[in-house]
DNA sequence: TATCAGTTGAGAATTAGTATCACAGCGAAG
DNA sequence: CTTCGCTGTGATACTAATTCTCAACTGATA
């Protein structure tokens, strides 16, 4: 059972690059599209593939957050926190310290091998919360 | 703009019913199926429509977990945090305390008006852990 | 050159979820 | 009691995201 050759495709590369320089959190959707400005008709499979490629070997993140139905992709596999707004969907990244203690010792009390987390935060952003005072008033 | 009257039919209550009962965070295919068995020939527009409702009336939350495609609901809707095993995909509720204080300033550095959040653990379960380790000695 | 595993793109298939629509049930008004 | 206006329902068509299938292509190697 030795590993498989991967090839470092000129699709494959695109992927690459494409992720890597989104800061974004695109969808699959949307990477697919980025691609195809660089390398002409490149199959959806191709993309998918890719991901789910990089995604297993811990290059990019996996991303599935409470607004819209479509897989979103970072670059940024280091441990952080999305604030995803419920009005807009717009994703950012942020920082909230969960406190490593706590979560040692509460996984380890449930014999679960914590490999990583994600904290995501809902609520609205600056400009939603301004639109929803907007419509209040016209109501 | 009153509100519109809203009635307990059968099929809502065997939704709220299954939804309650459940404590594994069923997909909404799996609600459907369990409503089933209580009363035939429910639809599935039906149980997704009953399922919106309770998630916009706040009796039920919405979880879009990493592992499967498909939105899961859970009947605790006080703040906690689930643990999701990237081996076979299973949820377990647990409690992870976010530092509050920590929290309500980075947010509102960010004009981010939080209204909760989900915090997510990835790891393996311990059978999936004892799994592992047997395929490793295979291998 | 022949071979062969890895890759690819097109398009079919699958899956989750949503929209539409005619019809049923029920309470209020006539 | 009948009619009217709702809400709610199930069947079905539809959409969007993703995966599957398969024949063709590629590049290294014997």
């Amino acid at each position: 059972m030795s590993a498989p050759e991967l090839r470092l495709t000129p699709q494959r590369r695109a992927v690459l690059d494409v992720v890597a320089e989104s800061d974004d959190h695109p969808t699959a959707g949307q990477v697919l599209d980025r691609v195809r400005e660089r390398v002409e008709g490149v199959g959806a499979a191709t993309v998918y593939r890719t991901l789910a490629l990089l995604v297993e070997s811990g290059q990019v993140a996996e991303l599935r957050l409470d607004q819209g139905q479509a897989l979103r992709y970072d670059q940024n596999v280091h441990r952080h926190d999305h604030l995803v707004c419920t009005g807009c969907g717009q994703v950012q990244d942020t920082h909230v310290r969960l406190d490593a203690d706590a979560l040692a010792e509460l996984t380890e009390k449930m014999s679960f091998t914590v490999a990583g987390y994600d904290v995501q935060l809902h609520g609205r952003c600056a400009r939603c919360v301004a639109q929803d005072k907007a419509k209040e008033s016209v109501q």
